[in-house]
DNA sequence: CATACAACCCGCCAAA
DNA sequence: GTTTTGGCGGGTTGTA
């Protein structure tokens, strides 16, 4: 118990330290070293903890950003793909890939990837579905628990068109709690009240920080079970990571942002129209950087419907 | 925490 | 020319 939250650290590291170093080999031994386990325990834990093998971990993380990339630019060749992801030859990727999305790189570029995205979009509704009445008792908790917040009523106004701007975000330094699982459910709210509790504790709420949602996995690609959602909080250069909770560095560099307000159970919709609707229209691709929620200083919750106002910002590069 | 061993997968050559 | 498949040796991985 303990000792999976003392391990917690330093296996959020060697996930991190993979999808930030997918282009490099990343072997047991040169992974075991990053966490400061020997390989052989090193790998009996990172199992226990991810439930999938530091390998199979390792190749799925590049069969995803690769699958990200033909989608954006289908004019770089697959082998190109490849080796930018760490997969040292086309054949080598051929065969992951298919074992790993059903389909051969080709097929997944002529239409097959259209088949998946939806099926886990289907799959992601139905979750929600179910996680309804859980989601409404997380925030109705959030809400009658939480004396961190300040409270503001919104005036009914709905998002309609939504207006996006072009920011360049800073570099920002975070402490964080991850929780990994379908986005949009009920548990990301509970982790919201963990992460207040424990910044509370700190005096990391008192004088308010920007606060940030990062979402690191794209949910049309990853299971749901295995996206990554990290609530952040900006920290001095001298905050050390302490065993619930992570530091990790935020990229800066350019993101298009638009503005939410409404209650936590719309915020998924609303990412889905930012990136079905305007995203494709517009003159950016995203990049591999990830998603950010962004909660400013003055960030307030109302008390009746649990609405707030953030950024949704999603990293771009020009086409 | 270590060793030892079998299975698996990558990387390479060839070819459809 | 690019992508995919098959076969194969050898290194890595997963587990007893």
């Amino acid at each position: 118990m303990t000792d999976r939250r003392s391990h917690t650290t330093r296996i959020n590291r060697v996930i991190d330290h993979i999808d930030a170093h997918l282009a490099e080999p990343l072997g047991l031994n040169a992974l075991a070293t990053v966490a400061h386990f020997s390989p052989w325990h090193f790998h009996r834990v990172f199992q226990a903890f991810t439930g999938e093998t530091l390998a199979d971990r390792v190749r799925r993380r590049r069969l995803e950003v690769a699958a990200n990339r033909p989608l954006a630019s289908p004019r770089t060749s697959t082998l190109r793909i490849a080796l930018e992801v760490g997969i040292g030859s086309a054949e080598a990727f051929t065969r992951a890939f298919k074992a790993h999305f059903g389909v051969t790189p080709s097929a997944w570029r002529r239409g097959a990837a259209r088949t998946w995205i939806e099926r886990q979009r289907e799959q992601l509704s139905k979750i929600h579905q179910a996680d309804r009445k859980a989601n409404q008792a997380a925030m109705n908790g959030f809400l009658e628990d939480s004396e961190l917040w300040p409270r503001r009523r919104f005036q009914g106004k709905r998002g309609t068109a939504m207006d996006v701007t072009i920011r360049t975000l800073p570099e920002t330094r975070v402490a964080y709690m991850r929780h990994v699982g379908p986005y949009g459910s009920s548990s990301i709210t509970r982790l919201w009240q963990l992460f207040a509790a424990w910044c509370d504790a700190r005096g990391l709420m008192k004088p308010r920080r920007m606060m940030f949602g990062i979402s690191h996995d794209s949910p049309d690609l990853t299971a749901p079970e295995q996206c990554r959602y990290d609530a952040c909080v900006q920290v001095d250069p001298s905050f050390v990571a302490e065993d619930e909770a992570g530091v990790q560095i935020i990229s800066g560099g350019r993101y298009a942002c638009a503005s939410f307000t409404g209650p936590p159970s719309e915020i998924n919709g609303a990412w889905m129209r930012f990136y079905c609707e305007w995203l494709p229209d517009s003159r950016y691709q995203a990049d591999d950087r990830s998603s950010l929620e962004v909660y400013d200083t003055d960030f307030s919750i109302d008390p009746d419907t649990g609405a707030f106002t953030c950024a949704l910002c999603i990293p771009i590069r020009p086409l």
